[in-house]
DNA sequence: TTGTTTGTATTATAATATATAATACAAAAT
DNA sequence: ATTTTGTATTATATATTATAATACAAACAA
């Protein structure tokens, strides 16, 4: 699976390796129940320290995306339900990015069409991670 | 203008303040050519430094939603177009963000559904800023 | 058993980011 | 002249982020 970094991004790295591993899941690079790389493997391989790697696995398990399995290391999790914290997270990260783009003068159906095409790409990926294709 | 600040978030200050200030627009709550607080008044209202506010209000004009005018201090700026960078910034947190619900199994129409309260709800106050409505 | 690999913990260190404090300045108003 | 505006400067403190070098227990393989 390949990891994009931006050093010079005001994103931390960790937060930036979370979020390519999420976005990996839902691309159907990793499947539920597939292994990821070790903590070290991955540090070797994107050049970053271990403790790194680690905190974004701990976010990650935190989250319910992957979850350790001391024979195999860290593996994809099964499909869970919404959290209602994490509900409200998500509703509170889109409404602030609803509101950026009307201001910018994105009409609703513009905004939606754009959800659709980002979920329509991700379709037959997700059903990976879900078992329900394939 | 109510602006709620979460001292023990891991969101800074100043980035939650220029949160505040996009939500507090599309909400209506300041119209285009609106001036804003002073730094120094604002800073006094919340309860912070006049740098962390002025640090805000950078974000704000590089943006494109405020702009200063010497003689009023900070004002709301009339709309303009999505600026390219902007719109890609968009897409890219909004695949992130889409990315986390469908893996939480959140279906495409329900995400939708969400967006379409949200707009709906904004709606009205938008057209204030865009001088459509009122 | 003996090694090896796993995630995790610890300790120390460095660099960067964030926030405050106390001033100061130029520009434009009254 | 004085005030008010955003902005700049300097210094300081704290928090966050990232690295380095180890160490540990748990689970595996030989």
């Amino acid at each position: 699976m390949i990891i994009r970094l931006e050093m010079k991004s005001d994103i931390p790295i960790y937060m930036q390796l979370r979020n390519e591993i999420v976005l990996g899941i839902s691309k159907g690079a990793l499947k539920a129940g597939e292994p990821l790389p070790t903590v070290r493997q991955m540090a070797e391989d994107i050049g970053v320290n271990t403790m790194t790697v680690n905190k974004a696995y701990t976010i990650l398990k935190q989250e319910g995306f992957i979850e350790t399995d001391r024979r195999r290391g860290s593996v994809v999790c099964s499909p869970s339900g919404m959290q209602e914290d994490f509900l409200e997270k998500t509703e509170q990260e889109l409404t602030l990015l609803i509101a950026e783009a009307s201001l910018k003068g994105m009409k609703k159906e513009a905004f939606i069409q754009l959800c659709e095409k980002i979920y329509d790409e991700m379709g037959k990926d997700v059903k990976k991670y879900f078992g329900t294709e394939e």
